[in-house]
DNA sequence: CTTGACTCTGGAGTTAAGTCCAGAGTGTAT
DNA sequence: ATACACTCTGGACTTAACTCCAGAGTCAAG
């Protein structure tokens, strides 16, 4: 009820996903209720929010819940060391994906590219391209 | 058997992925076969390889399988503006995509760097930082 | 002490993108 | 003519990450 405890609801809805979801990351073990009350309703700590939301913003790279679970251990200090090393990992991953996804917007460009050649040189009737030929060069 | 029509298990492994891959794409309609033997085997051309590493290639950023087979049709001009008009809001997405990692890389970033400072600082016994609540500057 | 919103558990169902399989047919080298 | 690798179809199975549901219990307000 205060700001130190929120119940499943609250925190389904300050992080944007569903009760469902928030129990069913509890039972992944990616984050955990702090306690229940008398009657069993989970109770969370109110950054478990941030939580979440780191989760889903990891989740959009294309880290599945076990990866992300390796970030987000809190213990002894072997682990720590743990959580280190796998965070420089990712951070090297992540600097691979953006330098993939730079040739990647560049292929849809010259795609693009040859696209609107097509289009104005033909004009309306024109054939789409077939973009891998136009691409490598082929013909 | 010649080079301008080569087997499903050519295109496999050309392409490097499974026969199951290729049939499943075809009945995805993300790529053709351009006719069959007598016999009723698949005949494909041979960009279908280039085609099937342009899908793996958007896979990996996050794109459904309905989403590109929306920048692969070739068929009527008409069409051909439908694609180009994909294709530059998919370079707009990938771009985005690109700035959100970037984002994220610094997220990582920071949790390393407080997890080093807790390790220093507190020597071996150290726990691990809570990396949500330092990261927030909330302690 | 009743109401109404919220929560519980366990389990079944869903979606995307494959993956696997059986039983049968095909193609070609010897 | 036989062997052997390859391919066919249809359908069942898998995995990750939810999502939905029923039936029952909880909690704060009036």
């Amino acid at each position: 009820m205060n700001e130190s405890s929120l119940q499943i609801g609250e925190i389904s809805k300050r992080a944007d996903v569903s009760v469902d979801t928030v129990r069913y990351y509890e039972k992944r073990k990616l984050i955990q209720s702090v306690s229940r009350t008398y009657g069993g309703f989970r109770l969370f700590k109110p950054h478990t929010v941030e939580q979440i939301k780191f989760i889903k913003q990891a989740q959009e790279f294309g880290f599945s819940l076990d990866e992300i679970k390796g970030l987000l251990g809190s213990g002894s200090a072997e682990e720590c060391q743990k959580v280190r090393d796998l965070l420089q990992q990712k951070i090297f991953e992540v600097d691979e994906q953006i330098k993939k996804m730079k040739t990647f917007k560049k292929t849809l460009s010259n795609h693009l590219q040859a696209c609107d050649n097509e289009l104005e040189q033909r004009g309306q009737k024109a054939n789409c391209p077939a973009f891998f030929e136009i691409k490598r060069g082929k013909k």
